[in-house]
DNA sequence: AAAACATATCAAAATTATTTGATTTAACTG
DNA sequence: CAGTTAAATCAAATAATTTTGATATGTTTT
């Protein structure tokens, strides 16, 4: 099993790398088709799926299979997650501890 | 000179990897110091140095030189435009496409 | 059913990120 | 000033990610 910090660091990896940050880029535009998404990235066919992987088990992208077509869009429930999910990770908790440390 | 890709790729790297997301979850305690971070991670000390330069580039941590002592806290203003940009990577860019492709 | 097509998966190679230990830099201490 | 300490930097080793090309899977078309 999972550490609940690879869970983490799994929603944030759709954020990390340009290729995916271009394939989000195209998917702002509206749902697309991988057909469309590889003819305008710098890709290969199994790149382009490689990637689209990453950006489904963040859950900031989701497919729909039709026929032998498969459409990708921006998941809204899976960005608020993230949003939320990036608040929590950077805001105090409650008591913010007074450390005391480096006597000189 | 960076890509704009690269640029917004950096500031999720923070995100990315357990150790680093262990040393924010430390952080959201209140400010560090190097020294303490050190003995509450499985890290050696230029492991530490190397995460802290990465999460410190990202904008999500700012440090504090405090004699030979370096000491860390979570950036409120870099936390605030890092929700920013993903709530921005993640919105629908406003007249949303339609794309039309596949046909049969 | 055979051919054509879209996408996924696999394995190897290439690239990038991380870890580790040694060295350096800078600041304090006596 | 010599010695000590905290942290940064460097280089080499290791590990993880990404790319690439080949093959497999599943769907549609004929």
């Amino acid at each position: 099993m999972a550490t609940v910090y690879e869970e983490n660091a799994k929603v944030f990896k759709a954020f990390c790398d340009e290729k995916r940050l271009k394939i989000l880029e195209l998917l702002r535009g509206g749902e697309k088709c991988a057909c469309v998404l590889l003819e305008q990235l710098d890709l290969g066919q199994s790149g382009l799926s490689y990637h689209m992987k990453i950006l489904v088990e963040s859950g900031i992208v989701e497919s729909r299979q039709e026929g032998k077509w498969t459409h990708y869009q921006i998941s809204t429930k899976g960005s608020a997650r993230a949003v939320d999910l990036l608040k929590q990770l950077t805001t105090p908790s409650v008591p913010a501890e007074k450390t005391i440390c480096c006597k000189k």
